[in-house]
DNA sequence: ATTCGTATCAAACACGTGTTTCACGATGGA
DNA sequence: TCCATCGTGAAACACGTGTTTGATACGAAT
């Protein structure tokens, strides 16, 4: 069980990745995540230093991730209008994020890094963050024929991202408002087509 | 500095305010609240019975407040018509939010209880957000001409609230990405006339 | 004057935390 | 075969936590 085979470090990770996720940094405790990743104590600050190296490293992971998503979300706009590409971002972007699949973890984590801010939180803004704004506000700016750093471009990119971010921030709100919401590929149509064309039209009237 | 004089029940309480607004529920100690209260750890034993009944008495404040908050945007759309009266609502809303003022504690605790949900969320569901939808919705509804269960209706009220919760939620993150932000009325009112344009025009073409 | 309830205080309690230490076994190269 | 290194294990350490206890002082009612 043990000597080149580093399973206990991937499984520690992989343990530490889903409780973080749910529960936040404090909230979830060393001796927790090892006995459920059926290591010891000693196994975090070996493979990873202390407590915090090993959160540094799950953060890293979803940073990875979102960079992914954004990457792919310009892909599908690949070549289309402006319009069908902002389209494409919301859809894309909604699939990740309301599909219960793979990916959630990291909405949570982030959830828990905005409630409670840690150095690291520089780091997704800056990698993550900054990108997708830059990439929402050419789009805007080219459909409204503004700047890219004019106000009102800046605005209605918040909007559009604070509609799509908020089906998932306020999940456990959101369950709690509308307990019969189905995450089926039906609900995420609907709902990408919604925020599609209300921002849309949203757009078209901030450029009077 | 005793007796009939209850002034240590009221410090702590406000001091217990401001801190689990902060840091949340569980990375704030009953030591530091009394210490900066000037009281003797004891206190919110005797007073509050234990930890987890100052956190609710301290919810419960908010939620008072929040509730006000409603009011009074119901109470500035009086008389007039559906439009305007989202307008104010939206107006009084990020006035309320964005300004630094005495309530902008309320929307930190809210933040960390979303990110950690406590049985007490369920309180402020229904008796603040619920609420709320259901008078936005009939706005909508109003303006669009359809039944206030209608999904529309409803994603679109959505849409509209998540852009006002997005100034406030995202603080920490707004703050690294526009660091030159100033919450002057100025700003105040430029955000208010933007969410109000873009989402009436969104209600619009959501009609068809 | 005595009694009772209120409000405060310092000290201690019981528990859980992240982290460290030291020892044991296995692995792979010299 | 020997030895250095790596990965793991159980136990202990030092610290901080919420909570409880017993004592003290004060004011008001009896």
């Amino acid at each position: 069980m043990s000597g080149k085979d580093g399973a206990t470090r991937t499984r520690v990770l992989g343990v530490a990745t889903r409780l973080f996720a749910g529960r936040g940094f404090e909230k979830v405790t060393v001796r927790e995540i090892c006995r459920e990743a059926n290591a010891n104590v000693a196994a975090v600050n070996y493979h990873f230093g202390d407590k915090m190296g090993l959160y540094r490293e799950v953060l890293d992971q979803a940073i990875q991730v979102m960079k992914c998503t954004t990457d792919q979300a310009r892909a599908e706009g690949e070549g289309k209008p402006a319009d069908e590409k902002l389209r494409a971002y919301v859809s894309v972007f909604l699939r990740r994020v309301i599909k219960q699949g793979r990916d959630s973890w990291i909405h949570q984590l982030m959830m828990h890094e905005i409630a409670d801010p840690t150095p690291a939180l520089d780091l997704v803004v800056d990698e993550v963050l900054r990108p997708r704004m830059k990439y929402l506000g050419e789009l805007v700016a080219g459909i409204v024929n503004l700047p890219v750093d004019d106000e009102r471009v800046l605005r209605c990119v918040m909007s559009v991202q604070s509609q799509c971010h908020a089906l998932m921030m306020a999940n456990p709100v959101a369950r709690k408002l509308t307990p019969d919401f189905t995450a089926d590929d039906g609900q995420i149509d609907a709902w990408t087509e919604h925020i599609s064309r209300f921002s849309l039209q949203g757009i078209a009237s901030a450029a009077r």
